[in-house]
RNA sequence: UGGGCUAUCGCCAAGCGGUAAGGCACAGGACUUUGACUCCUGCAUUCGCUGGUUCGAAUCCAGUUAGCCCAG
């Protein structure tokens, strides 16, 4: 059942089922399998460690465990630098800036398919192995690879994979995105003997464990963010807010603020360090554009291009019709045919045609409120 | 100092003699490879205080305290 075909690959393991089974059904294929577990940051400086942070000793021993229960050779490969410069610096500075970041995207994009991709070169491996809900696919009249969605709707990642390039696309392998259901995944780990079969799938942001991401930039930054006013509907000071950090776009819990009915946040406005508050129905919009735009189905339209597709302005979104305009810049203009809500900067927003992923691009503003 | 009004959970607020709605906030949980959203659960043995009437009061009465308004 299993044949030698002599190709290699390094398997991204996090600890996690999913990773452990994708290199499961490598060796199937006939693979010799490297696991790797990239060290990310030290627990001392990202506060109490916890269980629930893809870097814990205890995820670090999990995924030995599997390897070892499997065969295969495994390293631990010190990445902290990397970590820091690439996703904690991009994470802090679009909060200052006013943003919200998504470090998932980030980390696939430059630590995984980048510097990760690298190391697998390195040990001349034939592709990089991951645990995401996505499929990749040779398309032979465009001559593209591209990226489509998980058969597992629920599932899917292949939004936080956005920003693969056509060569990264051509040299990994998502295993799991044929999987329709996650309790297959979870029974073929338990046939396997895997410690991690029954392992809890989510976590937060993997270097916050605590949740607390507003205090771990002031403690990476050293900085404190200034208290400012809660500014309601027609101008009304509703209170103070405890630095502008620590709030985004369509939030309602945590502003600590006692009204009559809910309020949401619309909008931070940084230049008088206000946060502006509304209710549920003002949070809608139906423009956005997105820049630093990649192109995955198809090569990068000629500005002025007009394209149909669905679009997603934030992870597990239900996707929207929307037409988007490729602006002279490069940059994109999306307008949906249903008001959205919440649409907020520094997300990605990524386009559909159908199962395959167009593309995507961080969203730089919000146009038509 | 007279006259009037109001006092119910941190905030808003039902209740009008039959044994304390609801919303907001907050806490915990679910969901989730981001932040959010959403969902579930919890949250006043007690109604400013003291007495009284009643089988029974947050609801009626008296007194008392506090705040607000009007007059001065």
């Amino acid at each position: 059942m299993t044949q030698e075909t002599g190709k290699k690959a390094l398997i991204a393991m996090s600890g996690g089922v999913d990773s452990s089974v994708a290199a499961i059904l490598m060796q199937k294929e006939g693979y010799e399998c490297i696991g790797v577990t990239m060290k990310l940051y030290s627990n001392e400086e990202v506060g109490i460690p916890k269980d629930h942070s893809c870097c814990s000793l205890e995820d670090v021993e999990d995924a030995r465990s599997v390897a070892f229960r499997l065969g295969m050779r495994y390293y631990v490969m010190n990445f902290r630098d990397d970590f820091e410069k690439q996703v904690i610096r991009r994470f802090v500075h679009a909060y200052e800036i006013g943003n919200t970041p998504n470090p998932c995207i980030d980390c696939n994009r430059y630590m995984k398919f980048e510097k990760l991709y690298e190391r697998a070169m390195q040990l001349e491996c034939d592709c990089i192995v991951t645990g995401h809900y996505a499929r990749i696919r040779f398309d032979e009249n465009t001559k593209r690879w591209q990226l489509l969605r998980g058969i597992n709707r629920s599932k899917d990642q292949s939004y936080v994979l956005c920003f693969m390039t056509q060569d990264e696309l051509a040299h990994t392998r998502f295993p799991l995105g044929e999987y329709g259901d996650k309790e297959e995944v979870r029974t073929l780990a338990q046939e396997y003997g895997l410690v991690n079969a029954r392992k809890h799938d989510s976590q937060d942001i993997c270097f916050v464990p605590d949740g607390d991401y507003a205090s771990f930039i002031e403690r990476y930054t050293g900085r404190t963010y200034p208290e400012g006013d809660f500014v309601g509907p027609g101008e009304t000071i509703l209170g103070r807010h405890r630095g502008i950090i620590r709030y985004t776009i369509g939030q309602r819990k945590g502003l600590g603020l006692a009204l009559p009915a809910p309020l949401y946040v619309k909008e931070k406005d940084l230049t008088n360090n206000r946060v502006v508050l509304a209710p549920e129905r003002d949070l809608y919009s139906r423009g956005l554009i997105a820049e630093d735009f990649n192109w995955i189905s198809i090569e990068a339209p000629k500005p002025g291009t007009l394209l149909h597709v669905t679009a997603k302005p934030r992870y597990r979104a239900k996707e929207a019709q929307a037409s988007a305009m490729v602006l002279e810049d490069g940059r994109v203009e999306l307008l949906f045919s249903e008001p959205q809500r919440a649409i907020t900067c520094g997300q990605a927003v990524v386009l559909y045609d159908g199962e395959i992923v167009v593309g995507g691009g961080t969203i730089a503003s919000v146009t038509d409120r």
